[in-house]
DNA sequence: CCAGCACTTTAGAACAATTCTAAGATGTTG
DNA sequence: CAACATCTTAGAATTGTTCTAAAGTGCTGG
C-alpha cells in the first residue's frame, strides 16, 4: 500500500493542514476550503472567478479577494502555476510539473498534455545575460469544420 | 535587383496603401501612419500602448481607441499576429510566419526565436473533434542571477 | 467636381479582471 | 486566554480594452 504524498495526493484536511503550513501559510477556513478544491484526485485548471463560484457552490463562505490572494499565496509557495493563454483571464494549474497544455480556444479550456513525450529541438541557447526560466508550449485548438 | 513585395518590405505610402486597399481598408491618414511604423524594414512586437506613444512621437494625431481599432484591423487582414504571454498587456507581432518566442519577463520585451530550426516532438494528437490552430512556444527568459 | 453615403475616427463612458485599502476577524503563541 | 501578527473582506481603485454615438473623411456616380 502507497502512502500519500505525491504531487496529486487527494486533500484531507490533515495534509492540508500541514502543507499549509510548510509554506508559511496559516490553514485558515478558507484557504482549507480551497485546497480541498484544488488538491484532490487530479490535476485542475482553475481561473479565480470559476473557483471562487465552485467554492460558493459548496457552501464555503469567502470573498472573490481572498480566491485572488489565495491563488497568488498557493503559487509562491509553488503548490500552484500559473498559465497564461488568454488575455482576459488567468489560470492557475495544480499540476507544477513540466508538462505543456491544449487551449480550447472556443471554450477557453485548459488541458494538460499527456505524458512528457514531448521534446523541443533546436531552440537556441538564451541570450547572454538571461536564463530560462520555462519553455511553454501551448497547442491552440478549434473546433473542427 | 530584387522588387520590394517580400513580408517585410519597408513600408512606402504606396505600398501601403496598396495594402490596405487589398485587405479591404481605407488608406485613411492614421491607418497610413501606423503602418509606416510598424512595416519597416525589421519585424516588431509592438502593444497598443507603445504603438500609440510612438506615433504620438512621430507627430501622427490619432487616439488610443483608433490604435486599437486599427491592430485588430490589420491583424484580421493578416498583416499582424496577437502573441499573448503576458496577462496584463496584448502583444502584436508583425512577423506573420510560423515562429516562436522569447520573453524577456523582467522587461516585458518579446523577441522572435531566430531561425525556424525549432521542432516539436511527441506532441500527442488533436482531441476528436477539434484541430490545430498553432502550436506556440515560448521561452521565459529572466535576469541571470 | 462634388453630393451623398458608407466607412472611420474619437472622446469619453463603460467594462472586466485584478489589485488595493483599511478595518474588523481569526489563528497562534506564551 | 491575552495579545499580536496574520487573514479576510467590502468596496474603492486601477488597468487594459471595448463600446457608443456623434463628428469627420474617403470614395463613387453622375
Amino acid at each position: 500500500m502507497r502512502s500519500t504524498g505525491s504531487r496529486t495526493a487527494s486533500a484531507n484536511k490533515v495534509d492540508l493542514t500541514a502543507r499549509l503550513r510548510a509554506a508559511g501559510l496559516r490553514p485558515t477556513r478558507q484557504r482549507i476550503a480551497l485546497g480541498k478544491l484544488l488538491f484532490g484526485p487530479h490535476d485542475r485548471h482553475v481561473t479565480a472567478e470559476s473557483l471562487h463560484q465552485e467554492a460558493v457552490k459548496v457552501g464555503a463562505h469567502l470573498s472573490l479577494a481572498t480566491v485572488y490572494n489565495t491563488l497568488h499565496q498557493f503559487t509562491g509557495a509553488g503548490l500552484l502555476r500559473q498559465v497564461i493563454v488568454d488575455g482576459d483571464k488567468t489560470y492557475f494549474d495544480t499540476n507544477t510539473g513540466d508538462h505543456h497544455h491544449f487551449y480550447y480556444e472556443d471554450e477557453g479550456l485548459l488541458a494538460d498534455i499527456p505524458g512528457d513525450h514531448v521534446t523541443i529541438d533546436g531552440l537556441p541557447r538564451p541570450p547572454s545575460g538571461t536564463e530560462i526560466e520555462r519553455v511553454e508550449v501551448v497547442v491552440r485548438l478549434k473546433a473542427r469544420g
